[in-house]
Formats: C-alpha cells, sequence, structure tokens
DNA sequence: GCCGTTTTCGGCCCGACTGTTTTCAGTCG
C-alpha cells in the first residue's frame, strides 16, 4: 500500500468523523493525511526498516494512527475504516472536487435521498430532489448541478509554469484599475511550490466595489463561485480557481503573510502570538487590548516576533521559524545569481535553434557561459551524436566563440554532452570522446521501470565514470504525467558526495527535478547542485528561475550551485 | 487523536461567504 492510498483511507477517516460531529479528531486525521501524501519516503519502507516505531517518528501521527497504518500495510485493509464505510456507505473520493459539498451535507444527502456517489448525486439534483430537502434550497440544488459539470475539469494540481504566468496576467489587468494602491500574488504561487492548487490575489484598496467587479468580469473567467465586498472566488477556463482578497493598506503585511501561507507557517505563527497574549489574523498583529504591533509590512510583522525576514520559498513550517528566531536563515541564491546554464539542446539534436542563436539569446538574458550538452547516439530518435559528430559540433562550437568575441558579445560556449546512460550504467560515448568535452551530464532516458536497487546500482556507476560532471533531470519525472523513476535518491546524494558529481536541479516547468526536498537534502550533505533550462527552444532559456525557486524551497545557497560561480571557478568544481 | 518553552492533561487558527436561516451551520482556505 503506497502513502497516497494510505493517506486517501485517513482523509476518509476524517471525514466520517467530521460527518458524526466528533470533535478534533476530524482534524488530526487530516493533518496525519496531510503528511503521508507529502512524504518522499514511502510509509512501508519506514515500516520495514523500523517497525511502527518508525512510523510514529512521522509528525501528527501518534500511537493509535500509527497502529491503523500497520494494519493498512500487513493486511491492505482497516476494520475500523470499514466499520465506518458500513455505517455511511458513500463514496467520499468521487465528491472531491465538487464545491460546496462537505462531510455534513453528504451525510444528509445519504440519509434522506439515498445517495452514495456523485451520479446519485446528479439523478437527484436533476430531478429536482434536492431543492426539498431541509437546509437546502433551489440555489444549492443549481450550485450542485454547476458544480458537476466542471468537475472532472478541476482535479489536480497545475504547473507552476502554467499558473504563474496567468497569475501575472490577471495582476496586469486588474492593476490599471485606479481604485487598486498595492497588488501582489500570493499563495503557492509566491511560494513558488513546483505545482500549485489555486491562485490567491491580494489588493489593497479603499474602495473595493470596481475591483470586484472588473475581477469577476475578466475574460478568463469561466465561473463566478463567490462573491463579496472583500473576498471573491472564480474558477478559470483553464479550471484554476481563483481567489481575490482586499484589504486597507494598513493591513498590507498581515493579509500578504496570511494569504501567502503556508498553512502550517500560519498557524505555527499564530501558536507563537497566542502564548504572548497577542493576536494574529489577516487584519494585523494585536495586544492584549487589541491595539496593532505590526502588520503595515511584512518585515515588520518578523520582526516584532523577533525574527528575520522568511522569504516567501522558506514558508512551510520546516525549520525556518526556530531559524529565524536563531538568526540562522541561510542567505539563499538569488534569481540574478546564475552566471551560466549547463543543459541547453540545439538543433543538432532535438532542439530548435542553432549553437550561435541560443548563445546569443543567453547573452541577451545576461549569462556570461553556456555549455551545448545534445543527446548522445543511443537516442536515435532524437538524433543522437556520435563520436563523430560530437567532433564536429566541437569546431562549430569554436567559431561561434570566436564570432561571438569578434562580435563583443561577452559569453562563452562550452563543449558539452547528455550523455545516454545505458541499461548497465555505462556510458554512451567512449572515454576519448568525453574527455574532451568542458561539461559532460550524464542521463537516464530508458528502462525507467527497473527496481529501485537496479536502478540506484545503474546510476552510481554512470556517476563514477570519471568524465561524468552532473547527473541530469536525477528524478526522470514528468510532474502530472510521468512518475519519477524508482530509485534510493539518499544513496544516490551520498554517491555524489563521494564522487564529486554535480546533481541537476532542472528548470523544465514540467520537470523540476530535483524537488525542493532532494535540494535541501543535497545542500545538507555538501553535494552541488546546478540549475539548467534544460532548453531546446530559444524561449526555454527563460525557465532558469522555476529552478532556482526550487533550489531556494530547498535552502540552497548561491556558493552551493556550480553554475551561479564564474567560468574559471565553476570549471575547477567539476571532475 | 496529537502535542508539549502549557510537557502526560487540556488545549486544539481564524475569518469570509453562502444559503437558508431569523441568529447560524457548513464550507473553504
Amino acid at each position: 500500500m503506497n502513502n497516497q492510498e494510505i493517506a486517501g483511507v485517513l482523509r476518509e477517516i476524517g471525514e466520517y468523523l467530521e460527518m458524526d460531529d466528533v470533535p478534533f479528531k476530524p482534524r488530526a486525521y487530516e493533518k496525519a493525511a496531510e503528511v503521508v501524501s507529502g512524504m518522499e519516503e514511502e510509509v512501508s519502507e519506514i515500516y520495514k526498516k523500523g517497525g511502527i516505531r518508525a512510523i510514529e517518528e512521522i509528525p501528527e501521527v501518534g500511537i493509535s494512527i500509527a497502529e491503523k497504518i500497520e494494519e493498512l500495510i500487513k493486511t491492505g485493509k482497516l476494520k475500523y475504516y470499514e466499520q465506518l464505510k458500513k455505517k455511511t456507505p458513500v463514496d467520499f473520493p468521487s465528491f472531491v472536487g465538487l464545491e460546496g459539498l462537505g462531510p455534513k451535507s453528504i451525510k444528509k444527502l445519504y440519509k434522506k435521498l439515498g445517495i452514495k456517489n456523485i451520479k446519485d448525486l446528479e439523478k437527484a439534483a436533476e430531478s429536482g430532489k434536492i431543492r426539498k430537502l431541509e437546509g437546502f434550497g433551489k440555489k444549492s440544488e443549481e450550485k450542485i448541478l454547476a458544480g458537476l459539470k466542471f468537475v472532472n475539469r478541476s482535479k489536480g494540481r497545475f504547473l507552476l509554469g502554467e499558473a504563474l504566468p496567468l497569475s501575472e496576467t490577471v495582476k496586469e489587468r486588474l492593476s490599471s484599475l485606479a481604485e487598486v494602491k498595492k497588488i501582489i500574488i500570493a499563495g503557492s504561487i509566491r511560494r513558488r511550490r513546483d505545482t500549485v492548487g489555486d491562485m490567491d490575489i491580494l489588493v489593497t484598496s479603499d474602495n473595493p466595489k470596481p475591483i470586484m467587479d472588473r475581477f469577476i468580469s475578466l475574460p478568463e473567467v469561466a465561473r463566478v463561485l463567490a462573491r463579496g465586498e472583500t473576498k471573491s472566488s472564480v474558477k478559470f477556463k483553464g479550471g484554476i480557481d481563483a481567489d481575490l482578497r482586499i484589504v486597507k493598506d494598513s493591513s498590507y503585511g498581515a493579509a500578504l503573510n496570511y494569504f501567502t501561507g503556508s498553512k502550517s507557517h500560519n498557524v505555527a505563527l499564530r501558536r507563537i502570538a497566542m502564548k504572548e497574549g497577542w493576536k494574529l489574523n489577516e487584519y494585523g498583529l494585536f495586544d492584549k487590548k487589541g491595539k496593532q504591533i505590526a502588520g503595515k509590512n511584512e518585515e515588520e510583522l518578523y520582526k516584532a516576533f523577533g525574527m528575520d525576514y522568511i522569504e516567501p520559498e522558506l514558508r512551510e513550517n520546516t525549520g525556518e521559524i526556530e531559524a529565524a528566531r536563531a538568526g540562522k536563515l541561510p542567505k539563499l541564491i538569488r534569481y540574478g545569481d546564475l552566471q551560466g546554464d549547463l543543459q541547453v539542446q540545439t538543433e543538432w539534436t532535438d532542439g530548435t535553434a542553432s549553437i550561435e542563436e541560443m548563445a546569443v539569446r543567453a547573452a541577451k538574458l545576461g549569462l556570461k557561459y553556456i555549455a551545448i550538452t545534445d543527446h548522445t547516439k543511443r537516442l536515435a530518435m532524437a538524433k543522437g551524436l556520435d563520436e563523430k559528430r560530437l567532433h564536429d559540433q566541437g569546431k562549430e562550437i569554436g567559431r561561434v566563440n570566436s564570432l561571438l568575441k569578434k562580435k563583443g558579445v561577452k559569453l562563452t560556449v562550452l563543449k558539452g554532452a547528455e550523455c545516454d546512460v545505458l541499461k548497465d550504467g555505462s556510458l554512451d560515448l567512449k572515454n576519448e570522446a568525453l574527455a574532451k568535452l568542458d561539461v559532460v551530464g550524464v542521463a537516464i532516458h530508458s528502462y525507467f521501470n527497473l527496481p529501485a536497487a537496479e536502478q540506484t546500482k545503474r546510476l552510481k556507476k554512470a556517476m563514477s565514470s570519471p568524465h561524468a560532471d552532473i547527473v541530469f533531470h536525477p528524478t526522470g519525472r514528468l510532474i502530472n504525467k510521468r512518475a519519477p523513476y524508482e530509485i534510493d535518491m539518499d544513496e544516490i546524494i551520498a554517491h555524489a558526495k563521494k564522487t564529486k558529481t554535480a546533481l541537476e536541479a532542472d528548470a523544465l516547468p514540467e520537470r523540476l527535478d530535483l524537488s525542493d526536498e532532494h535540494v535541501r537534502k543535497c545542500v545538507e550533505a555538501g553535494v552541488r547542485l546546478s540549475i539548467d533550462s534544460d532548453a531546446h527552444a530559444l524561449a526555454h532559456l527563460e525557465f532558469l528561475p522555476y529552478g532556482i525557486a526550487q533550489a531556494r524551497r530547498g535552502w540552497a545557497k548561491k556558493k552551493d550551485i556550480v553554475n551561479a560561480w564564474p567560468l574559471e571557478k565553476m570549471l575547477n568544481l567539476l571532475k
């Protein structure tokens, strides 16, 4: 049983308990489910290694939930869950994505109309049975029918690479209104999570009405979910939901902090406020007498808590609060800190632009060097380079470098390759060819389904090559499309340290491997990272900030990133 | 049911919006 399945059962138990108005327990199960579903390591593996004791070590999991997880792992079933399900046999997962229906309403619909799943619900709504129910009405029925049309479109999370540009568009459209004083995109987009569930927009104004009017009638809006004086919610045509909140300027910092989250970061701050006898909400930080202590801006807010300013990317309640109190937050790599890009493909293989075009664009973006890393011969589909063509490409790179020099462009093009890792872990090109390159990335493009032990061994062997400088896209995931291949990342990180191989934080928005957690482990282990665009076209060179964002989320500093160093120093850091 | 600078009991974040209500419950983030 995998983490998502375990989390699903825990979440459902929470819903059943909520249904019966059980106090506090629903939140406990919900929190445990959230933690389990967000874990990198399989709980079943943790159990295998350390038994029930190790499961109890998981945050938000105590003895009682640990026992239930143990039963799930051992038998694939859970008696407690089955009893709850027997009592109220509703199919909770089928209701996911339908707004406005929680456990209480679902229970009522089951008790009164025998509705068990979303199909039953649709029938009942269409035949007008719901509007007659006590506590429901005509509007509730209409809302359900309208919601049903969107259920399948809005499942799952969205790529940061989709949500961020859309949020910029919305921001621009609203900024033109004279009533808008400040406008900023908050939420998980501001924290730069690799995927986001929705879009949070914060505006300060003394006259919210015209802003709300404009917001709910934006051309991107498919449906208005709620509309109030200070808060409105819409669903955009692409399926993503967006909330707009409007507060007074004096509450800007508190509101921004509140709407940036994460939820658990906010809860932790509020706990601290409570201990001081203060109150923290989206309008400010208030003392016992209700007098505002802070809230105009975030810097002031954190200062009032005796903390250094915490960058949004760190606000996940994973130690940043303690570090900020102790003055020990890392000085994160900044968005302009990269000097080069070490993974760039061209028309020599599956890219669309020439070496020269890529170089000129990269220089325009302020980079000082790029490595041309086309695919190698095993990837025949992508016209992978053999030793001969790689040699020819080297000559072309020489020509481009002298041309750039003549033109006064201050950028160096490096010779490289994205060398394919064969099934047995050996590399696709001869050592003599690899030895002539400045930068060798190694990458897995085949046999994604090997068992973890074998896949780990395979990649470790590739990393042991004296020429392997960087592991490109080291998890192989495509977000929402392809799971990462099974690999023991802890072992890979340890081997990277031993062999002085860098791991790549791939900046392509649908890849973004490594995850923030991986980055943090690398940083703690002293393993260097490279942040590369993995560009296959000119426009892709602009993806680098997405990679920087994940590195920041993993607490990476400038010195942890090989391509944040000047050219000479960077080359020295490679093997 | 979990957690602990409140540490084995007694707390548990806080507020907006909606719809069906005459004062509030449910849902959401």
